[in-house]
RNA sequence: GUGGGCGUAGCUCAGUUGGCUAGAGCGCCAGGUUGUGGUCCUGGAGGUCGCGGGUUCAAGCCCCGUCGUCCACCCCA
């Protein structure tokens, strides 16, 4: 039995799925940079009040953060999310807007663990601040969409809301509060205490007790002001015309209290665990001002990683990428030539491993094979009195002895280029 | 945080109503008549049966606790 494992909801990420980690955001990166968007990397932990501005409500705040007195008595957290440290970070720095900004990186939530959910995970992200135009809602939506694409995932389906501005949120609250409060009764006990903190949030329950009372609910909708219903129209029309689906739920409500107007989700149909969510976002018009910024709106959304791959795997799509080994040196002479070969090998730009110990040719062969490699050189002692080497390609087993000198043209050519 | 399932070799799992030195497949290592992998054959290494107590003549199998994991709720990526 070792000592020591992993704590709980942490994990190693080993072959061959770190490669695919770094291949994953290598494509978000590709997708949003090309959309003129520029990396941040904010620090991991922060002053425990940048988080706190999430939301008072908010259980990722009040019962999930890994919060700690440093040795200098400050009350600091790991981040449980990006978008506050982005939104600080746009205060602290006042760059010019709009601010378009991507990042990848592990969050912490002090949470129960279970597949899809764990106490550091990773995600994929944009914000873009100083905008309050409809037309970007909807080109940040299509690029998470885009980005989706690019994987290979088909299974995504987009669900679109809207949360009205502030004034709009308190009103809705305070109609649902009435409406779920007549029904007390009918309720789940759990909703009940739901109720007490955030009514919105009932609407999220999954129990089936609750489902009569949720679909008689009043709508949002009604509650809009007219700014943000025809700023949510714009949005929808906009996606319309760039060919981008959506459904609307008026039930769509999401945990964070940030946001306003403009919310979305991207839920895989291909998962069938009840972490279906791979993905959301939406406007938090509020958020720099409450940093202590001017009055800024944003909008951006978090992909799961995590959960993006386990999508990925039931779809079969976005599999590991490929063994950079390309070539293989199998020694038999004791060791002696490896190294050089490798040497030569690896700065002429091709990618080449060996093995060690001087173990049977057999077993070389073995470990070329499972290096994925697509050419073995063989050198053996007739080989080194010869000054040759053998070329072999793994796939169809032909072998060429070429000059030892000339090593580095054969390979190229034996590779194709 | 609440409720439930599970926890046996690196991996996936068998282990009958508790009974002698705990098994399989895959993987790994070594051979298969002097140098060559992916198929096949043979052999081998590897397990304090999550951990700690308890019941019993005897526990991987029963009981309690604990840790971990999975599922649902919760929450959310």
């Amino acid at each position: 039995m070792p000592s020591f494992a992993t704590s709980p909801g942490t994990r190693d990420i080993i072959a061959p799925d770190a490669a695919r980690w770094r291949s994953f955001q290598q494509v978000f990166a590709d997708v949003v940079e090309a959309a003129g968007f520029a990396h941040i990397i904010p620090p991991m932990f922060e002053d425990l009040g940048v988080f706190l501005r999430v939301g008072e409500t908010t259980e990722i705040v009040t019962k999930e953060m890994y919060d700690f007195e440093d040795k200098g008595g400050r009350r600091v957290a790991l981040r449980p999310e990006q978008t506050a440290s982005v939104c600080r970070a746009f205060v602290e720095h006042r760059p010019v807007t709009p601010w378009k900004v991507w990042y990848a990186g592990p969050n912490f939530r002090y949470e129960k663990p279970q597949q899809g959910r764990y106490r550091q995970f990773d995600q994929v992200g944009v914000e873009v601040l100083g905008v309050d135009d409809p037309q970007l809602d909807a080109e940040v939506i299509a690029l998470a969409v885009e980005f989706y694409r690019r994987l290979g995932l088909r299974g995504v389906q987009l669900s679109l809301n809207s949360l009205g501005d502030s004034g709009d949120r308190d009103r809705y609250a305070a109609v649902l509060l009435a409406h779920f409060s007549t029904h007390r009764d009918a309720l789940s006990a759990e909703s009940r205490a739901t109720l007490e903190r955030n009514p919105l949030r009932v609407l999220d329950s999954k129990r089936p007790e609750d489902a009569a009372l949720i679909a008689a609910a009043p709508r949002m909708a009604d509650q809009l002001s007219e700014a943000a219903a025809s700023h949510f129209v714009a949005v929808q029309s906009a996606l319309l015309a760039g060919g981008v689906g959506f459904v609307v739920n008026d039930r769509l409500v999401r945990g964070l209290d940030y946001y306003r107007r403009t919310t979305f989700e991207f839920v895989s149909t291909s998962l069938v665990a009840a972490h279906t969510a791979i993905g959301g976002g939406g406007r938090y018009d509020g958020l720099v001002a409450e940093l202590g910024g001017p009055d800024t709106p944003g909008i951006g959304f978090a992909l799961g990683l995590d959960r993006t791959l386990l999508a990925c795997d039931a779809e079969g799509v976005f599999g590991a990428p490929a063994s950079r080994v390309e070539v293989f040196v199998v020694d038999a002479t004791g060791g002696s030539e490896a190294g050089a070969v490798c040497t030569e090998l690896r700065a002429a730009g091709i990618g080449t491993d060996r093995a060690y110990d001087n173990r049977s040719m057999k077993a070389q062969m073995k470990s070329a094979d499972r290096a994925g490699a697509r050419l073995a050189i063989i050198i053996g002692d007739d080989e080194r009195s010869a000054k040759t080497v053998i070329i072999r390609t793994m796939e169809g087993g032909s072998q060429q002895t070429v000059q030892r000198d000339a090593l580095v043209t054969h390979v190229r050519q034996a590779l194709g280029r």
